[in-house]
DNA sequence: GGTAGCT
DNA sequence: AGCTACCAACGCTTG
DNA sequence: CAAGCG
């Protein structure tokens, strides 16, 4: 006979465990979340363990939404945004919404990644901006968002032009798929416009995209008007509005992930649940992050002096971006018989190559100079871009990025890119 | 999943 | 001691 | 104005 009445309530069905400095009670780990594909808690919180280092570069410091099942996928579900007064002090959130009167939970390390999932929060959804900028969105969305029945090859046809699409206009597109048969398209900008800016943009992108494909795409909401269309869902583009964030679990069968991917990827994918809860943090292990360096590729918005004109594109300012005409004028400025570098020369290898250089300068860093060999754009990078820094319109097919990375904190890196 | 308020 | 309620949000369209 | 939808 048990002596102790909490622990004869508890039945023991718990653990200890510390993650990081943090110590945190698992409960229920044999619950079963997902009955067809019988995944059970302890899988849930090891996958969220596993893959928090990866999932936190797109979480941190943003308000987060959770969705909860703790009884499982059948079960009832809620969503969640205020911190629960019971929560543990190291929680960190932030006053947000009408009157600041909810306190947002943020994801800050590995310790809060693992109590949010001992909550059964399968899903976790973020904001568009990160604290303490919560009025400048630092992406825009596309949602595709495919009619009933649509086959998934036809929403990769589509995802697929509407890359083709964005990238003149300077734009470095992102895509993941959603769990389901929809595909996410994020773009990264510089933060500093607000929302209703951002929209403007978004929305005169999507109407001029769907101008040239109106038989597939549509932007209207109302069900009978598209009728067998795919929806390009720009309207979470708002402040206030959630997405579901890139590796999260979705809370249906078989647990799959929205998962972010090369574009190359999207060439063979058939089918997106392929991507789950059981083998995603494996396949990142593996193959790394597809979306590595997301926040480094952010331009600013198009503006309509921005627009295409014949075979060349004028690209906007950008402290990440170089035309080559600016690169021209930069080149020349650089005398190599005052710096200690070695002037950087084209090395004969197979294509791939690189070169690590100590810089101390106004402020300590290294220079990384990567060299690889790379395919046009899908083969045939179209003659309109033929200025974009990424192809950069060298004769041999080489591409060249210069990625100069400095350490600023002692622990994060800070990367900055540029054509060169 | 955890708590508070009610019976 | 057991039961239940709670846990988001907003513009837009429709009835 | 409430309900439904994304």
């Amino acid at each position: 006979m048990l002596q102790n009445p909490d622990l004869h309530a508890m039945a023991v069905n718990f653990q200890m465990t510390q993650v990081g400095k943090h110590k945190i009670k698992l409960t229920n780990l044999d619950k079963v979340l997902f009955p067809e594909s019988g995944v059970i808690k302890a899988e849930l919180v090891a996958y969220y363990l596993n893959i928090a280092p990866t999932l936190l570069r797109y979480i941190r410091r943003r308000a987060l939404s959770l969705i909860r099942f703790p009884d499982g996928i059948q079960s009832h579900q809620f969503f969640q945004k205020d911190k629960p007064d019971w929560a543990p002090d190291w929680i960190e959130s932030v006053p947000l919404g009408k009157d600041e009167k909810k306190d947002y939970i943020m994801a800050t390390d590995e310790a809060s990644i693992v109590w949010l999932a001992n909550m059964a929060s399968i899903e976790l959804h973020i904001r568009q901006d990160r604290n303490p900028n919560h009025d400048r969105p630092d992406f825009f969305i596309f949602d595709l968002d495919p009619p009933e029945g649509q086959p998934i090859r036809e929403v990769v046809e589509i995802a697929q032009q509407l890359h083709e699409f964005l990238v003149p206009y300077g734009y470095h597109p992102f895509v993941k798929t959603s769990g389901g048969k929809g595909l996410h398209i994020f773009v990264p900008i510089e933060t500093k416009y607000d929302y209703d800016t951002m929209f403007a943009c978004v929305k005169s992108l999507a109407e001029e995209f769907i101008g040239l494909h109106p038989g597939s795409c549509t932007l209207k909401i109302n069900k009978e008007a598209r009728k067998g269309k795919l929806l390009v869902d720009i309207y979470r583009n708002r402040g206030s509005q959630t997405i579901v964030a890139p590796y999260s679990v979705r809370g249906r069968e078989p647990a799959p992930v929205s998962m972010p991917l090369a574009w190359h990827q999207l060439d063979d994918l058939d089918d997106p649940t392929i991507y789950h809860v059981r083998n995603v943090a494996d396949i990142v292990k593996r193959e790394g992050d597809q979306w590595e360096g997301f926040q480094s590729y952010s331009t600013p918005l198009h503006t309509d002096s921005d627009q295409r004109k014949g075979s060349t594109i004028v690209l906007p300012p950008s402290k990440f971006y170089k035309t080559p005409d600016q690169l021209k004028s930069y080149l020349e400025k650089r005398d190599f018989s005052k710096t200690p570098e070695p002037t950087p020369s084209l090395v004969e290898t197979d294509g791939d190559a690189f070169v690590v250089h100590r810089h101390h300068a106004s402020r300590l860093h290294y220079d990384l100079r990567l060299e690889k060999m790379v395919p046009y754009y899908r083969g045939q990078f179209p003659k309109a871009c033929h200025t974009n820094p990424v192809s950069n319109g060298l004769p041999s097919r080489q591409s060249l990025i210069r990625l100069s990375i400095c350490n600023l904190t002692g622990r994060s890196l800070r990367i900055n890119m540029a054509a060169a």
